[in-house]
DNA sequence: TCCTAGATTGGAATTATTCTTGATATTGGA
DNA sequence: TCCAATATCAAGAATAATTCCAATCTAGGA
């Protein structure tokens, strides 16, 4: 069975992760994000772990995912000036922001598109990473 | 003459602005930023702002950048958590960010695309403001 | 078991940004 | 022109997210 990243079910856990103590605080943050695939800031991942673990502090969150981060696990996601948030979903996608809801969407790539198809980059650039961020409203369909 | 937003020269004032009284600071803030055509934090506008308007405060060059921003005069962009930077170009595009020199690259859309050509966007999404950022190397060709 | 590197904790510190308040300036109308 | 209403400005205080720090704590290897 091939374990790509992004094919973890919600109860796997990183353990094979190369050079990353799989700490309980690490463990139960990375649950909680598989647990609900959704987009929690710090904050909101700290209230969650808290039921299991009641003494875990802020700090260490922050820690944990920074790690986690770090090892390609999760991602760290950006919308404007607002708290960071954090995404289970490491394969390649963007964002789409419903501004009545407040609701996050993950946007994937269609097959087979290439950056440089609709992007004028500059010459020589060599993308290492992407983020697209969409705002806007679901029309009531 | 048709005077698009994008294509003030460096020189040209936004005095037609609807709703927005052009005041010397907000004048100067905005001239700074239509001089070099680059992406400063706000802490950089207020330094080259104050060369003209010694006593201007950095309170006020970020209230003249929310306005200018409010008004569509200038576009405020994020880069991860990094200070806020100001942008003359208000067309849409996206940037590039060059992680070995910082220097940030304006990204222009090649000319007919469309988001939904390349994106699996949610059924009924209505984008209202798109955010492309790039980070990678210039390869020294 | 003991040691050591790495992890955790709580609180203090940092930093960008926003808010508050009083002063000042500008506008449109009488 | 003068006034009143409104908008803007400035300075510093306040806020909020995040990071830093120093003191334990823990796990795993010798």
């Amino acid at each position: 069975m091939n374990h790509r990243l992004h094919d973890r079910s919600a109860n796997s856990l990183p353990e094979a992760c190369p050079g990353l103590r799989m700490t309980p605080q690490r463990q139960e943050v990375y649950r909680v994000l598989m647990n609900r695939r959704d987009h929690p800031t710090a904050n909101e991942v700290h209230s969650r772990v808290k039921k299991r673990l009641p003494n875990i502090s802020l700090a260490t969150v922050y820690n944990c995912l920074e790690t986690l981060v770090d090892h390609g696990l999760i991602r760290q996601v950006n919308f404007e000036r607002e708290s960071s948030r954090y995404c289970p979903n490491v394969k390649e996608h963007g964002h789409f922001h419903d501004a009545a809801s407040g609701a996050i969407h993950d946007v994937e790539f269609k097959p087979g598109v290439n950056l440089a198809d609709f992007l004028d980059l500059p010459p020589g650039a060599v993308i290492e990473d992407i983020e697209i961020t969409l705002r806007g409203k679901l029309a009531a369909s």
